[in-house]
DNA sequence: CGGGCCTTTGACTGGTTTCAACTTCTGTGG
DNA sequence: CCACAGAAGTTGAAACCAGTCAAAGGCCCG
C-alpha cells in the first residue's frame, strides 16, 4: 500500500533501495474510517499525512457557524495544518476522512530525523511544498476570476469523477457558495 | 545590501562564513524601476526574486480586463511564479515594482547548481515555501469568513503602515473587491 | 500650470445568501 | 429486510452585499 507514495516520491527524486527502506521505516500507515477526524480545531497538529487510498477534507468553523472546506485531500496528496505543525501551537482546522481511508503517517520528528539522514527527502518536501504553493494560488485565481456558476463549470470538467464522489453541499463549499446555490447551478441543464 | 537575505537565510538555518559566500555567488542584485516590470504574462519566468528593499505587486488579468492582485513582495520576500519557473512554460502573471526596488535574483539554473552544492539551501527554500503555502492558505480563510469591510479592518490593523504604502486601487483589489467600496468603506468613519 | 490618474459619491443592478418548506436519499435498528 | 429518522438536496421568495456605471473633485507629476 505503501507503494503508492514510494512512487510518488520518485516522481521528484530517484531513491535506490536504501533509502527506500529509510524513508519507510520512519512511516507509519493508519487506517481512518469514513466521518473520523485525524485532526480537531484547538488539537496540536502532529504529523503529515500522506493520504494513499479514500479522500479527506480540510475544514475550519466560520464565525457564521457553517464549514467552510479549505482543500481535499485525494490520492497521493499530503495533507496537514503545516502552521499548527510548524508552530506547535493549537490548529484552527479540521481534518476528516469522507471516505473509509489510508493514511501514511510521517510524524515531525521523524520528518526531522528523517532530512537528517536524507537530503533527498528535503528537496522532494521542498517541490511538494512549491507544488502545493502554486495550486493554492491557483485556486485564489479562480475565486477572483470566476462567478460560482463558471467555478462549478471548471471544476466539473476538470475533475468529474470527483464531483460524483463528495456529496453536493461539500463541494459547494470548497467552491465558495452555499448549496442551494450548486442546486440551482445544477437545475439549469 | 544583500546583508538583508543572509539574515533572512540564518532565521531559518545557519551558514558559516564559506556558505554565505558560495550562496552570494549564485546571485546577482537588481535595481527596479518604479512601475517597471520584471515579469510580464506571456514570458517564461527564469528566477525567484528576493525583495531587499522596496515593493512589487504580483497582478494577472481577469476576463473582465481588470487586474486582480495575487500578492504583495515586502522586504524580505520571495516573489516568482512558480509555475512557470518550474514548467519552463509562459506566465499567466505580471509582476512590477510598486516603488523603486532592489531585489537578489536567482535565476532557476543557479538554484538548481546551489542546492546540489548546499543542501542547506534544500532547506531553507522548503521552509520559506511552506511558509508561503500557509500564508495562502490564510488568506483564503479571510476571503471566505469576512466580508468586505471586515478584511479592510482586518488588514488595516495588521499592517497600518503598509495601507499608507501604496495606493487604495491596490490595497482594494489585493482585498477582492473594488475601489469604490473601499472609498465607502473608509467614508464611514 | 495642465492633464491624467486616483478617489469619492450616488443611483441602479445583479449575483448570492438566507430562510423556510418540501422532497428524496441513506443508513441504522428493530 | 423493512421502517423510520435524520441528512442531503431542491425550490421559491425576500433581503443584501458588492459590482457597475457615471460624474465630479482632488492630487500628483511632468
Amino acid at each position: 500500500m505503501v507503494q503508492a507514495l514510494l512512487n510518488h516520491v520518485n516522481r521528484f527524486v530517484s531513491l535506490n533501495t536504501d533509502e527506500q527502506h529509510l524513508l519507510l521505516d520512519h512511516l507509519s500507515v493508519r487506517h481512518v474510517n469514513k466521518k473520523e477526524h485525524i485532526l480537531v480545531a484547538g488539537a496540536i497538529c502532529t504529523a503529515n499525512y500522506f493520504v494513499l487510498n479514500g479522500c479527506f477534507r480540510m475544514y475550519f468553523i466560520k464565525e457564521s457557524g457553517q464549514e467552510q472546506i479549505v482543500q481535499f485531500g485525494l490520492n497521493n496528496w499530503w495533507i496537514s495544518d503545516l502552521t499548527s505543525l510548524e508552530s506547535g501551537k493549537p490548529s484552527g482546522f479540521y481534518i476528516q476522512a469522507i471516505e473509509d481511508a489510508n493514511v501514511a503517517v510521517l510524524t515531525k520528528q521523524n520528518q526531522e530525523l528523517l532530512f537528517s539522514s536524507m537530503p533527498k527527502a528535503e528537496r522532494y518536501f521542498r517541490l511538494v511544498m512549491q507544488k502545493a504553493y502554486a495550486a493554492s494560488l491557483m485556486r485564489l485565481q479562480y475565486l477572483f476570476d470566476l462567478s460560482a456558476e463558471e467555478r462549478y463549470h471548471h471544476f466539473n470538467t476538470a475533475y468529474p469523477e470527483f464531483v460524483q464522489r463528495v456529496p453536493q453541499y461539500m463541494l459547494a463549499s470548497y467552491l465558495g457558495f452555499t448549496p442551494e446555490v450548486l442546486s440551482k447551478i445544477r437545475a439549469k441543464k
